[in-house]
DNA sequence: ATGGTGGTACCACCA
């Protein structure tokens, strides 16, 4: 099983990378974030020529996540429990036996801002869902766009980035919190080479010099880690021409054939 | 100092 997330930064923008990277990664499931679209507008069609289902949760302009698998997804929700919010970061799904949860977490902007609160409240019903699900699921994979970087080293200059949205240690504590529930960061089960990122501005030639931070996640529920064999940034869509500022982080999981 | 979106033909908002 093949685990995938993208932040596309609009799925209008970045089809053809998104159906170029389905073909030849093959994941079983992508979840992707920052799709941009309405419903409406989802390209529902051209995920099924390639074999794949779709599900979406969508708005204008801004947010926006999707499922696309191999198989249908059941079991949807497009929102955090308790939690009513017009904006479009949550997409809930099973596929088998396996619960997937696709998010974009809110960016913050900045310690000042009252964007700042709301991921923090975000955050914490996040953290109250999760627990939920994990009572209730025995496989679970939380994965997206965190806007959170877990460590230092998750951060090309962590003294620049010190205290400054996505490194505080109020983000960093949530993360742990969502940890400490039972969820494994699939990148940290592995020895990995340094300076690993998932993101990088597309200002001052930031990929260029490897200047990012890793804020794309795939956390896995304990039965699950065990069975996860690799977990790694791809970074060829990152050097294409009009690319997302993100790269897509994959999971491989070797599950019993039941689960697949 | 870049890029995506959407309202208006350059600018505001968001990341």
């Amino acid at each position: 099983m093949k685990i995938a997330t993208w932040n596309v930064n609009s799925l209008r923008v970045r089809l053809e990378h998104v159906r170029d990277w389905l073909t030849s990664a093959a994941p079983d499931v992508l979840g992707l974030q920052e799709t941009k679209l309405t419903d409406d507008k989802f390209p529902v069609r051209e995920f099924a020529e390639l074999g794949y289902h779709c599900a979406f949760s969508g708005q204008p302009t801004y947010n926006g996540v999707a499922l696309i698998s191999r198989e249908p997804a059941t079991e949807i929700v497009t929102d955090l429990s308790g939690y009513s919010d017009i904006q479009r970061r949550v997409l809930g799904a099973t596929f088998g036996d396996l619960r997937v949860l696709n998010l974009y977490v809110p960016n913050g902007q900045s310690v000042a801002s009252e964007k700042f609160e709301y991921k923090l409240e975000w955050l914490a019903a996040l953290t109250a869902q999760l627990r939920a699900d994990l009572a209730r699921y025995e496989h679970v994979v939380v994965m997206g766009d965190f806007n959170i970087a877990p460590e230092d080293r998750d951060v090309h200059d962590p003294a620049a980035w010190q205290d400054k949205v996505l490194c505080t240690p109020k983000e960093r504590a949530a993360l742990k919190r969502i940890e400490e529930l039972g969820l494994c960061d699939a990148f940290r089960l592995f020895t990995q080479a340094e300076n690993i990122f998932s993101w990088w501005d597309y200002r001052a030639a930031a990929f260029r010099r490897n200047r990012g931070r890793r804020i794309d996640l795939i956390l896995a529920s304990v039965a699950l880690s065990e069975a996860c064999t690799i977990c790694t940034v791809d970074t060829a869509p990152r050097r294409l021409e009009r690319p997302s500022d993100h790269a897509p982080v994959f999971a491989l999981f070797e599950l019993p054939p039941s689960l697949c």
